[in-house]
Formats: C-alpha cells, structure tokens, sequence
DNA sequence: TTTAGGG
DNA sequence: CCCTAAA
C-alpha cells in the first residue's frame, strides 16, 4: 500500500515561533489569538487526528475526520531518529492487521515478525473493535509508525489508581511536536492541511481552555520571516484540557536546557550540544505552523524517568474537586490505557531464534468523564468521545514496560537481562502507554505552583505569568483583590466566574458550578481540523471561542445600574466601575450583554431564554435605554449645530 | 484601545 | 460571543 501521507514527528518538542505579543485586551478579545493560531499548528494534532481515525473509522459525518480516499494513510514516524542501538529508537508503527482478526492493529516497525520484542509488538484492538471494522476491511494498510519517546522522562506512571476510573483531567500542555519529514524539510501534505482543515466545535458543548499566551514563547518562525535568535529548546506547548471536575495539570517538561538553534541562513536548525537532552530526531526543521496556546509554564520536573507509580499526576489536591483519587491524570497509560490488561492478555513465547514475541491484546482506553447536554446530537457526542480518546492518544505516547508490576525504566537492558525473556516471567509482564513527556503536560504536584516554575527554569522559552488560577491551586497569591467599593462590583468569585480571566480556565468551583461542561481537549478537536481532507471548513474554526458564560441575575442587575448611571456608551467605564473584577467580563461582553438585554427587553416572556431576568429589571432597561438614546441624540444635534456654526 | 454594530 | 471598521 501507498503511504500517500508521510508525517514525520519528532515529538521531543516543536519549535515555538516567535509570536507578537498580545496585549491583554488583544487576547481577552480574541482578536490576537486568532491571528497567531489560525497560523500555527501543533503538529501533535495531527497525531491525534490519526489517532483519531484509527479510534473513529466509520464515522463519517461531515464533522468528522473524514479521509476522502480510502488509501490515505499516514504515517507518523520518526524516520530519522538516530538509532542510538535502543530498541525504544525504532520507529514503531500501527497498523491494522486484517489477517484473520480483521480488528487487529500491528504495531511493529514494520519488520517482519521475527523482530526482536523491542521494534515489534503486535497488539489486538479488541478494544477499538466498533470503530474499526469497517475501515480494516478496505485499509489493510494504513500504517501509523508512533515514534518511541526516548528523551522525554516518564511524567506519569502507572501506578495504582491509573486505571481508576473518573480520571479527571485537567491536561495541560502542549505536545510538541516538530513535524518534519525525513526526506524534506518539510511535509506537504501536513503542512498544507493542517491550517486549512478545520472542525466545527460545539459552542458550548465543548470546552477547551487555552490560553493565548505568548510572553516568552519562542521558537523558530518561518525562515523567512524571522531573524530572531532563537531561544534554546523547542518548547513544548500546552493545550489546557479541562476535563469536568478535573484537575490536573501537566507540565510540560523541556528539558534541553543546552540545545539551542541557530538561525542559518534562514533556515532554522536546532542544534544540540548537550547530547543527553538533546532531540537527536529533530533534524531539519522546519518551522511548522502551529497553534500557540498559553502555556502553563513548569519547569522541568524531575521526575522524569520517573518512578513508578508515584509519579502519577498528581491529583492536585486543591483542584480535586473530584477528589478522586484516580489520580491519574492523564494517566493515559492507565489512562489511555494502559497496559492493563496487557499482562493477562499478552501471550508470549520464545521464538526459536532466541526473539521474544509477544502479544497484547489491547490497550484499554480508561474510562472518561464526559458531560454533555442532553440536546447535543449523537454526533457531537460521538466527536466529543473521540475528541477525549484522541487528546489522550494524541498527546504522545511513549511505551513503559512493567515487569512484575514494577517499572522497568533502564532501556538499555535487554530482554534477557531483565528477565523479560524468561517464560516464567511473560506473565509478569505489561506495558503501559504513558504520556510522552515531551509533550504531554507535566503534572502537577500537589502545591505545585507552576507559574513559580518558569522563572528557576533556565532560559524558559515560554513564561507564563501567574493568573488567578493560582487561586485555586491554593497558592498565594491568590486571594483577588479586594472588591472595589463600587455599589455594584463583581467579584469573579461572585458566580461561576472562573480564575482565569481570559483564559477560562475555571476550575474547580467554575466547574462545579457550572450546569453542563464539556471538557474537550482542544487540540483533539483541532486535531481533526487538521486532517488533510477537504479545507471545507473555514480557518475561523479553528479557534476556540471563549466559553460561554450567561450572566447572573445579579450581574445584570450590576450593569444596569451601572449603565442607568454611565450610560450605553461608555463600556470601559461601565467594566470598571460594576465589573472591574470580573476578568473574564470585557467591555465588549457586557455592551453586548446590553444588546440582548434590550432585546429580550422587547420580546415577549415567552421568547425569552435562559435564566430569566426579573422583569423589574427589563423595565429599568428599558427605561435606561430610552433615556440615553435621547441623551446621544441630543448630543449629536448639539454636536451638528456646533459644527455648522463653525461652517 | 474603545466604540459601535453586524454576524 | 466573535470580528472589525472606525475613531
């Protein structure tokens, strides 16, 4: 079969281009996040996005993925990952095996059977079954090579509770990933979908918490457009998924203090000394068009190869609204699955030449937590599943090997020297898909405080200023300020308001609080948009909306008074004086906020939406209104007649 | 950056 | 809520 798609991922970290700054306002508005991620892309969405296929054949409603022919295929492999002798180098790939189990996924770099235990692996999807049936039928081949992480340190661990149920997730971090194609700097077919695709969101349903923040980032723009000096590491990004009742962070980990890149002649190549951390995939890179989120800005951790189960993200106790003790966070290796079952499930003998050949089954996709209304389609509940299942999946992956329930982490052992190879010990044996460190976000330790992080790290390409999440992670600074003696003055902790103002990155009790909350990764729904079929949808899709957030009885209440006194046409003021605390209320929210309010003024009680606002109050909007749309005429014919006088 | 409006 | 032209 034809690869028609080669994408070629170094996940080890993705080159941050250098973004304009936005100011507050610009990100609070949009206006600048939609400037910088219509131009840039995680290229971690494209594996999601082919995770995403594999998870969701058969779907195919316009929304969807939706691979036009059927010989697509793609590949994401790391190519040209130098071989270090580490089996965990070669490239692995996926891909549907329909010799008798049709439902079968290999993956295996594509050697034949006899391979050694490290570069072949042979895993039954029993547990994808209702998704890939029909496409295995038509696409024997499709092949999706998942490059072994080899630099990132284990974030996560699978330690008891990873396969706890209601992981609740608050995943942060941006996969990065750099997209290059071995053979070319660059990747025609990823590079020319990914910024066309697009994939409607559901206002509302889905939530994605990103924040625009590019203070700091760096990395390496267009050749052509930068001639910056590029800050060291490719830096990871950091997509913030919220996930309902969730709460837990990832940081992302760059750990390649030393490697730095060097703007040659235009083009752009990382250039690592410190071979330890540095990426020795990336090769040629060329700046990929990637979606620039803020970043929750950790430093390193430590914990990287982290020890076993201990590790797990730390379900951050503030956070933990849901208290569960799942702790997973994304333990998408128990999350996303984890090896569980993979002891009992893999069969394994010895080959006659000595190759250990194993089997597993499946990898089981742990239990996710979805809210979603009761309205929403079937679709969407289907994009919204396959959204959570590809975030996990798309966030990278790196294989752990458990041993006996313990983590087997020196890779440079053979089979042989672990014991892996001994009959007697295949039962002991599992493996754990675990997030890639590179890219999945680190977690966050109890009391971590991640915007503290960033300044300890050396030369941090990203920063993240602290914002009022910080409140919720118990952290100091958080108390807001005090509220301002105005009559009617909002305190963000008011209502549902979350922490973060522009960022939507409530939390704990915005969640909690909040009716319907769909937690979607957001790059999972991007991740879709980026699939190389048809650039029907629009660019403008691709940016995440703010989320929505309908205003109490008592905010109204607040911005009638406030206009009552002010006026309708001094927002600013009217922010300041009755919604000064409420970051996540901008001038522009509550003068529209205004809008509806007199039109929901002038219908009929029975056309009215949502929460219902006193009648009281519609009158004394009305009335507001009435007055001051005099007080504007009045003020222009003064205006005009000054203005002819002077003629 | 704010306003003012259309989408 | 978003997006923007204007101011």
């Amino acid at each position: 079969m034809v690869l028609q798609k080669r994408l070629d991922y170094g996940f080890n970290g993705y080159q941050v281009p250098a973004t304009p700054r936005a100011t507050r306002s610009a990100r609070r508005r949009g206006s600048f996040r939609k400037k910088v991620e219509d131009n840039q892309m995680f290229a971690f969405d494209l594996l999601a996005t082919v995770a995403g296929k594999l998870l969701l054949e058969g779907e195919k409603s316009p929304d969807s993925v939706n691979t036009s022919n059927g010989k697509e295929q793609c590949v994401i492999a790391e190519d040209h990952v130098k071989n270090e002798g580490h089996a965990e180098d070669k490239p692995l790939k996926i891909e549907p095996c329909d010799q008798g189990n049709s439902e079968k996924l290999v993956i295996g770099n594509g050697k034949n059977e006899t391979e050694s235990f490290a570069s072949k692996v042979e895993v039954g999807s029993s547990g994808f079954r209702e998704f890939n049936d029909r496409k295995l039928e038509n696409e024997t081949k499709r092949q999706i090579k998942v490059e072994p992480i080899k630099t990132g340190r284990a974030i996560l661990n699978t330690g008891a509770g990873m396969f706890g149920s209601e992981d609740q997730v608050v995943w942060d971090g941006k996969p990065s990933v750099l997209v290059s194609s071995n053979s070319s700097a660059e990747v025609p077919a990823c590079r020319d979908n990914i910024p066309c695709g697009s994939f409607p969101l559901c206002r509302g349903d889905v939530k994605v918490v990103s924040r625009d923040d590019d203070d700091n980032s760096s990395g390496c723009t267009q050749p052509s457009t930068s001639t910056k000096s590029f800050r060291p590491l490719p830096r990871i990004g950091d997509r913030r998924i919220r996930k309902l009742l969730a709460s837990r962070y990832w940081k992302v980990t760059p750990k390649l203090k030393e490697d730095g890149f060097s703007n040659v002649d235009g083009e752009v190549k990382p250039i690592y000394r410190n071979k330890r951390n540095c990426y020795k995939r990336q090769r040629s890179q060329r700046n990929y068009p990637f979606k620039k989120r803020k970043l929750l800005y950790c430093s390193s951790v430590s914990n990287s190869e982290g020890g076993n189960g201990n590790e797990r993200i730390s379900d951050s106790p503030q956070m933990g609204i849901n208290g569960d003790a799942s702790g997973s966070g994304l333990k998408l290796h128990g999350g996303i699955g984890t090896s569980a079952s993979v002891a009992g499930q893999h069969t394994s003998f010895q080959s006659r030449d000595s190759h250990v050949k194993l089997r597993i089954k499946s990898f089981r996709v742990p239990e996710l937590f979805i809210e979603i209304p009761e309205t929403a389609t079937v679709g969407s509940l289907k994009r919204t599943v396959m959204e959570a299942v590809t975030a996990i999946l798309g966030g990278g992956l790196r294989v752990g090997v458990l041993l006996r329930g313990k983590k087997v982490r020196d890779d440079s052992k053979t089979l042989q020297q672990t014991g892996i190879s001994q009959d007697d010990q295949m039962d002991a044996l599992g493996f754990t898909l675990e997030p890639n460190p590179s890219q999945a976000p680190q977690a966050l330790c109890p009391g971590d405080n991640p915007f503290l992080l960033p300044y300890d790290t050396p030369q941090p390409l990203i920063r993240y200023p602290p914002t009022p999440m910080v409140a919720h992670q118990g952290t100091s600074d958080a108390s807001p300020d005090p509220p301002v003696t105005n009559l009617c003055n909002f305190v963000e902790s008011d209502h549902d308001s979350a922490p973060s103002p522009d960022t939507d990155m409530s939390i704990d009790k915005s969640v909690t609080d909040s009716k319907a909350l769909v937690s979607v990764p957001a790059m999972s729904v991007e991740a879709l948009a980026v699939v190389p079929v048809h650039r029907k949808s629009k660019r403008s899709e691709i940016v995440q909306r703010r989320i929505r957030r309908p205003f109490s009885v008592s905010e109204v209440e607040a911005l009638v008074q406030a206009v009552e006194k002010l006026g309708t046409g001094r927002w600013r003021d009217v922010k300041l004086r009755a919604f000064d605390n409420a970051k996540h209320r901008t001038y522009v929210d509550l003068k529209d906020k205004w809008k509806t309010l007199v039109h929901t003024a002038r219908i009929s009680p029975q056309q009215r939406r949502g929460e219902p606002v006193p009648q009281e109050l519609l009158d004394r909007v009305l009335t507001a209104h009435a007055y001051w749309s005099q007080q504007q005429a009045k003020q222009q014919l003064k205006h005009q007649s000054e203005t002819c006088l002077l003629l």
